[in-house]
DNA sequence: CCAAAAGTGTTGAAACTACACCCATGG
DNA sequence: CCATGGGTGTAGTTTCAACACTTTTGG
């Protein structure tokens, strides 16, 4: 029995704005089946290569990303989830930097859409989003992994947004900047924030050294 | 392109006597490649049936197992990763309890080994494992999967011991208990223990009910 | 009666929650 | 001068970690 086997991404981006909150990126599909649906970036697997570097690959030639956060989430085999014959889908998902977002280099049309503004999808694609927003959900109060949707320099408000944006509830500002210095995981800048309209705050960065050094300790990151 | 697709099964149960440890299922491969080596119970999806229903199909045919815990863990895809073309192995994970462990109706050699003994492997098998491994000591803290492993009625000696097995490291009697117990989890028995030679100890079942509830009002779990 | 595991409470330290006001800046 | 977010401390409560002895049972 053969099989094609594709990838899928779902990006994820925060609103640069910081109102549109968790957003995700869709491509308008030129082509049978679906052709003019919205849905989620990929493509086949290709021979000699890797299912990462695939995943790899259609995020830069369909979003015009490379470098960034990228993780396996999940594969979707369902005999019938494909009109086109037996595909497996091998889903991916990614966190992008607002300055990381480049206008894609293909033709087709790539846009961000709000979490709850996902138009229909293509194939099975709202199934991978679900299971992406659960992981993500999940895995960035055990992992510092939101640091990949901020720039390199945030101020603490942001971060605390970000937190705020992903897991869907507030958190006590005084409360939350105690919890996140104390885990040492920030180092602060001698630097502020441009460009505001009201008193500047105070840029941090993430020290990821740091991090992989005390979770080899046994340290646990938790928000 | 075409590729064949296949699922692995890492099946993780406890030694009967809980001295032995976490312990791993392995067949003995009787055609090439890698005959006579061992290797994680799997084999190649079927057309027409999902990779689901392939895991416990496998699971079924090779391990003698049905109705078990089995979650998808991870695929792996590098181009070369089989001598025999080109594929892509979806692994999956289970839980079983000590009484579930039937006798194989396949013709080929199923084995129990302890995580620490374990024999050279065929493919990346290896690298499967670890994962799985790493999944389970990482999971087992959060969510309450750790059950599957026991008895459907236990101890709470047993269930102190099957955590420290699997997170490798000791936790004091009076605190485990009064944590465990403090979740609401648990149902406590009229019945103890049988045929030991000491105290009997009380049994208790876990309430998996109870835990659906809670977490959709958004308890979480946690050791 | 002995070996083996079951069962049980307290205390000091640390972490968590709730909560309100002044400050700095740009417009 | 005002609107906007930045930045800061405390007190009460809860949770956590450390720790040792008595009880029950079968052999």
């Amino acid at each position: 029995m053969t099989f094609s086997v594709a990838v899928d991404c779902v990006v994820f981006g925060l609103a640069p704005d910081a109102v549109g909150g968790l957003q995700v990126a869709l491509i308008e599909r030129g082509v049978e089946p679906f052709r003019g649906r919205w849905a989620l970036p990929g493509g086949f697997v290709l021979p000699g290569e890797s299912i990462d570097e695939a995943a790899r690959r259609e995020l830069r030639e369909e979003a015009g990303l490379s470098g960034v956060f990228l993780e396996q989430l999940y594969t979707f085999g369902e005999a019938d989830r494909d009109p086109r014959g037996r595909v497996v889908s091998v889903a991916y998902y990614a966190l992008v930097q607002p300055g990381r977002v480049k206008a894609s280099t293909d033709a087709r049309a790539a846009a961000w859409f709000a979490i709850a503004a996902v138009p229909r999808l293509a194939f099975d694609h709202h199934r991978i989003l679900a299971k992406a927003l659960e992981r993500i959900q999940g895995k960035v109060r055990y992992v510092p992994i939101g640091f990949e949707l901020l720039p390199a320099k945030f101020t603490l408000s942001q971060l605390q947004r970000m937190y705020e944006t992903i897991l869907q509830r507030p958190f006590d500002k005084r409360n939350f900047r105690k919890k996140i210095l104390g885990t040492g995981l920030l180092t602060e800048l001698d630097e502020v924030q441009q460009g505001v309209a009201h008193r500047a705050a105070r840029l941090y960065r993430f020290d990821k050294r740091r991090y992989e050094q005390l979770s080899k300790s046994g340290f646990n990151f938790e928000i």
